[in-house]
DNA sequence: GATGAATGAGTTTTCATTCAT
DNA sequence: TATGAATGAAAACTCATTCAT
């Protein structure tokens, strides 16, 4: 996103090459790490700079503080998972189809950014809650889903396989339940497999867990579920 | 984790005495308060003392360590919804009515105990994971919600209101889908209202919300679901 | 020396027996051991009563402080010395003889008694040094150990085995020397066996240095050494 | 150990730079000495400090803990008696003469370096005892005097004055003789005065030890030793 | 831009000692 | 005489941040 590897440009015989971006960059990195693995409160800065080639004073140099490096990280992690979406040409399946493809897309996708979900939970778990989160952008780019769901939602009425009227979910409901059961997997893996045996991520259940969630979400919209 | 044991007096409105269960009780309840609000690595043990009329040093005294006052508030918290669950006298209610109940008691029992959910949400964050949760009588307590899916499945599926072969929803699957979005509304409730505008707890959209979870559960186990 | 077990005599009936010696005899056992492995500064009051069935409380209700335990430890460990000590009977012996029963008695006696050998390296480690022996009867005590190798120095000089004249070695000399050798023995022995694989207490080597320090002693009083 | 590392400047006298070696070899002295006065468990890190312009945080930065200065400053202090020793030139005196030599530097040096034979103590009545000693190098240092030792018997067997055979010492027992008298005159030095009045080490009988300790080894190894 | 040394305020933990019964 | 609870002072250790080069 930020370094310029490879094909890069212009001054590339100044020898101290662009070292600054990808300074930042590293420290950006270590940071989503080491604050997705203990949380704002819990993450060092020493942590973070071990993980790095440079020093602590380049935290404070690029970021300025630990909170400030904290935010940049939450940030880049939202970033990195809308390069990942939208390139799931869900309108040329049909809709119940799609709706399933969506779901199996987005519990793929916080299991391979458990970093990120991690990130989220720390957030809800400070004071305010979600402080860090400021920016149109995030806010935005979350919207999008809700935007997806809304045109599957709209094609699957339409088509008379979709639950309609006041009764029927709207695409936030859809968006809340698929979350939930997304962020549940991910975030509360390790104490439902100590209480519960169950392993929701990796092994033999795994399977039987994606399996569930879909059906959860498709049998709250379909007109006529399967038996 | 009362008083008056035994023959104990009846004085019990005479000046503080020295009472160790209720000095133990009392950081107990601090500190309860206090990791749910900060989580093991930002809990401060002297935060959890001002919450309390003693001095840090009891704290070790009783507990022997921040680690293990943690800990104990862990165990202490699951104690406290065991006791809360269990009187619903779901036996007594058709399987479909029963069920319902269960779902929007856990609902209320989450809402209100939102100390727990940041408990159990700091917990998986932690490096290991779960690893405080060690006892098996936490495992145990936690096992009786599944026994009573258990019955009530059976129930419903001898009814035939319930889903029965190998596709239908086990106890154990029930309980990930009802905590799961019952975790999700309580501790996640920031992040989302955040980002899209919706409070899953309080204010316009909490019934909404209610019959929302209500509803993916119950499609999730009737044969045949209601339009 | 302290406490009455079994013979005992008068007031057996009185239900509470002489507890109050038991629990004080029961205490200084345990601070000599404790201090013994720690030190003054090293141990703990919380140790030494975890070594007895009482509580901290009787430490200061019968020693009045942490210092006063020590000194009394120390009191104590001296006095158990001098009844193990008197009954050699060297006066029968051939004063060559006689100091190699006394060298071996020593080294013997040292062995047996490693916390009292800790406790005198200990109190020499502290900043004014002896501080705590105080008292009239523990200097008197060692005192006898000169008395005795004066005895037997007489007694060798008269014979003619024993080197005599101005440059010849006095008793309080003599003691020094196996009083080195001993403490050396057992109080650096870790060290020692560390840097030089000797191990001058247990195992293999134990005899050769037995045989070296009496050696040592004897060709420095003998007028004619054995080759 | 000391400063001025290669590219350094010439101006020495300036005032007192940011020096890393110069702060670290500071907090080192002051651990020595500290230590070696209330030895690992009595030793305060506030007290190393206060010997020093430093802070207490340094310690931390330079030597991690408490306890690992404390090994750093057991190492130094047997680092810093290989310097003094060596240059004796023991190979060109008579053996006889060159044993006497070694006798009186090893006091004159203990006598010196009373910090050094306190720490050896403090290090011998550590629960498991000499734990900290740890590296070869430490272990290598003290051979050498085995060395030194072992060439000078050779020597004096050779030349016919020191015994030989089988009940004559080792290079081993010798150090162990040598050692046992130079560390009880400064290590139980206190406790020795008390008790009978001598001081080993200062005073009107200190030239009478020093005889005495010197015709104690000479006359272990010597074949014909003078009335 | 980059770097290692330095620091002060805070945080957990320990420990001898006293209180109330 | 015995006991468990309570406590304050001090100790070890941590961590975000800044200084000097």
């Amino acid at each position: 996103m930020t370094t310029d590897q490879g094909d890069g440009p212009a001054d590339d015989d100044a020898p101290p090459r662009r070292d600054a971006e990808r300074t930042r960059a590293a420290i950006l990195d270590a940071a989503i790490e080491e604050f997705s693995e203990r949380g704002l409160l819990g993450g060092r800065v020493d942590a973070v700079v071990e993980r790095t080639a440079t020093v602590k004073r380049m935290v404070y140099y690029y970021f300025g503080s630990k909170e400030r490096l904290y935010q940049a990280a939450l940030i880049e992690s939202y970033r990195r998972i809308r390069q990942t979406e939208g390139a799931l040409h869900l309108e040329t399946l049909d809709p119940d189809q799609a709706l399933r493809v969506l779901v199996r897309a987005t519990l793929a996708h916080q299991e391979n950014n458990a970093a990120f979900v991690r990130l989220v939970m720390f957030e809800n778990t400070l004071a305010g809650g979600a402080i860090h989160l400021m920016g149109d952008d995030v806010r935005e780019l979350n919207h999008s889903v809700v935007l997806i769901l809304e045109d599957l939602l709209a094609r699957g009425r339409a088509a008379g396989v979709f639950r309609d009227g006041p009764e029927a979910p709207t695409a936030l409901d859809l968006h809340q339940v698929i979350s939930s059961m997304a962020f549940f997997r991910v975030g509360n893996r390790a104490t439902f497999r100590e209480l519960f045996g169950r392993d929701m991520v990796e092994g033999p259940e795994r399977d039987h867990v994606l399996e569930l969630i879909e059906t959860t979400v498709l049998r709250l919209v379909l007109v006529d579920p399967p038996a």
